[in-house]
DNA sequence: GTCCACTTTGTGTTTTTTCACAAAGTGGAC
DNA sequence: GTCCACTTTGTGAAAAAACACAAAGTGGAC
């Protein structure tokens, strides 16, 4: 009765027998629509097959048409091949599929292009039957990748804890990534803790990143760590990143909005001695950006959050007592004193450069309540027509102060 | 025919043999006017006389008189007793004074309060045999200060090169400075290599100083280098020392207006292990200022400086392109193809916080002329209207690129 | 509750800044 | 030399911002 062997020693071989027995071409894929194996029938095939075959993974814009319409939910829900109808406006022919479980878990897919001639019952049976096959081999695959990632994230967690690496450290991390490419260290992080269906998520995008080559990541509690570098040229890299950090930010608030999903990108970097340090310029960012969402709204990079930079060590010499700004405090005094908001109408005040309009729509009050304001404070201490440096330094105080009573 | 011995035990045991003699107070002063012996005699004194012994040294107001009114140069000039009238004004009797010498090298003083009798002229000759004496017991004196000051200084400079200091610098060091104090290391930068002449006279400034107290110091080419702490609580520090900073650099600027003195005040600080750390910051606080006078014109510190402490840093990895600010860059490459001057003009646009008409009376241009510019950058980046992190961010890089190509 | 000092808002007026446009200037390509 | 594209300056009109001042609101001291 059954069509097929009871097991085939690869995937390749097992494609081709499949596509033998229903002939028709095969493909089939892992949880993450990369390629795994696929048949040599001589038969037509369609574009996004060649294109699968091509770049060893299904085309970004196929599989979301698939999750978008619902198909792809259906192969796996339903667990019996299903016969997809052609969807050329993303270069798919009329297929079949069917999905390849463990239990609940999503292991992978047999995909079958239709002939000329709709598909047999039989035919299905036999689709059902290879993915019962390649179920076997795949949890094997499985088992195995899963075991090497789980070291591997141990081992990175163990890198990015350590300021001073040892030599064993540091020849493993060499073997790792190619010597000479500027890396950057990025955390994603996340308003909750990352759980195994998130972090699941998240890897098959960052897989999906065409921009970037990824060399290590690792789960920490909200945060995914990852060690990248960019594949363009060096010279480009800066560029490329910035604009891959914007491209990525929007996709991942897109797709996991309900994690508020926020990047925090460390400069680049060429030796693995740095981890550590980049380690901690990506942390501030993110904490930075956690902190002052509106202000650092744009900003991804440790360059991008320009003079914030100084934020965090402003404030710990203020928690030491050793800086205390005399302008900030004598304002500080009048607003207990007063119930005013003099220190935050300064704060927009300088944000929005003097621009009172803005100022008072931001902070919902009338503009000449601002500029009543400034005046007040130009009387206590005539800070508002000193230059930008100071500007700025008034500035980095108090969010320096906000920073520490956040905390 | 002499009314002295030949010698004295101490100069205390001399100034009261002189007092004796002449039956009038005497005081002897080392060439900084600190106070090194006085007579007990039981006569009327008058107020100079009084705060100098209380203080131990003459009241700065009174040393200023006497060198303004040129009646010192004449007592050091003549090398002979000159009797000098009352100068009310500074709480000063008549009295002589007679300069002690050694070859050209003042080594100090000895003054005589006028009795209601004029002084004669065998006192006069008294004083002058006195100044004999003293001369021999202050150069064993001075000859020993210096060979301790030589070693001192060594030994200063020698931590101030060394990042990691050994024990035995730390507890030699902890001997020298009180422990828990808030030090600061300050340097005061010259146009010009310090002369050993020039260095006297900055010593003795400082040494005049009242606000601070003096670790150690030491001349490094250009530098006169401070170890100091300030006298006043622990909680009025910071006050304290930007007060006394902007004092002490104008009274720098007036007395040695010809070698342009630059301040440059590092963090505070406890641990002698800062003292590097310290060096770096206050040398940073000069190297900027040098660069950027008009900018930094009333900034000392490491604190003030503010977002220019993050200049160098950009610099360097501008230098080695790890960091182009796109927005400068266009900028810059427009400027080189017609000639214009859009970098400066956005730089100064923001430093004067968008009022075009500094800006333009700061580049001695038409407003309209600014205004073009503006629109013309805008145009070419739309940076103008960002907020003040970000043209912070922009002026740090056009700061940074100053920085660099000064160098 | 009243008083009082201070803050906020609303109104027209005054001052300042920006804008549009024209004329003049500049410097390189040819 | 001319041409041309662009910059700079000058002028008056238009828009925006700041200002003065009055009225209303607020909150603590008593």
């Amino acid at each position: 009765m059954p069509f097929l062997q009871k097991s085939y020693e690869s995937l390749d071989t097992l494609a081709e027998a499949i596509g033998q027995a229903i002939r028709a071409p095969i493909t089939i894929e892992n949880r993450h629509h990369q390629l795994l194996a696929y048949s040599t029938h001589p038969d037509s095939t369609d574009p996004a097959r060649i294109a699968t075959i091509i770049g060893r993974r299904v085309p970004e814009a196929v599989i979301e048409d698939l999750w978008e319409s619902g198909i792809l939910q259906e192969v796996i829900d339903r667990d019996e091949p299903v016969v997809i109808p052609a969807r050329m406006a993303v270069g798919l022919g009329e297929r079949a599929a069917v999905v390849i479980k463990q239990q609940d878990d999503v292991l992978g897919y047999i995909w079958s292009l239709a002939r000329t001639t709709p598909f047999s019952d039989q035919e299905l049976t036999v689709l059902k039957e290879g993915a019962s096959i390649a179920k076997k081999l795949l949890m094997t695959i499985a088992m195995h990748e899963r075991r090497i990632d789980a070291e591997l994230e141990r081992f990175f967690l163990e890198v990015l804890a350590t300021p001073n690496l040892s030599s064993a450290h540091r020849e493993r991390l060499d073997e790792l990534a190619p010597i000479a490419v500027a890396s950057r260290l990025t955390i994603i992080e996340c308003s909750q803790p990352i759980t195994p269906q998130l972090a699941e998520r998240l890897f098959y995008v960052l897989a999906t990143q065409q921009a970037i080559e990824v060399v290590l990541h690792a789960i920490d509690g909200q945060q995914l760590l990852v060690w990248h570098y960019m594949k363009s040229e060096l010279a480009e890299e800066e560029t490329a990143l910035l604009q891959w950090a914007i491209r990525f930010e929007t996709q991942l608030r897109d797709k996991f909005n309900e994690v508020e999903p926020r990047l925090g990108v460390s400069r680049r970097f060429f030796e693995s001695d740095m981890l550590y340090a980049a380690m901690e310029e990506a942390r501030r960012v993110t904490s930075l950006r956690r902190k002052f969402p509106y202000e650092l709204a744009t900003t991804h990079t440790f360059e991008q959050i320009g003079i914030y930079q100084l934020v965090p060590d402003l404030a710990r010499r203020i928690g030491l007592r050793l800086e205390t700004h005399p302008t900030i405090e004598r304002l500080q005094t009048y607003d207990v004193a007063h119930h005013t908001e003099l220190v935050t109408t300064l704060e927009w005040y300088f944000y929005f450069d003097g621009n009172v309009k803005r100022v008072a729509s931001h902070l919902h009050i009338h503009p000449n309540t601002v500029l009543y304001r400034i005046r007040r404070i130009e009387e206590l201490t005539n800070i508002t027509q000193v230059s930008l440096p100071e500007r700025a330094a008034v500035y980095l105080a108090i969010k320096a102060g906000q920073y520490r009573q956040d905390d």
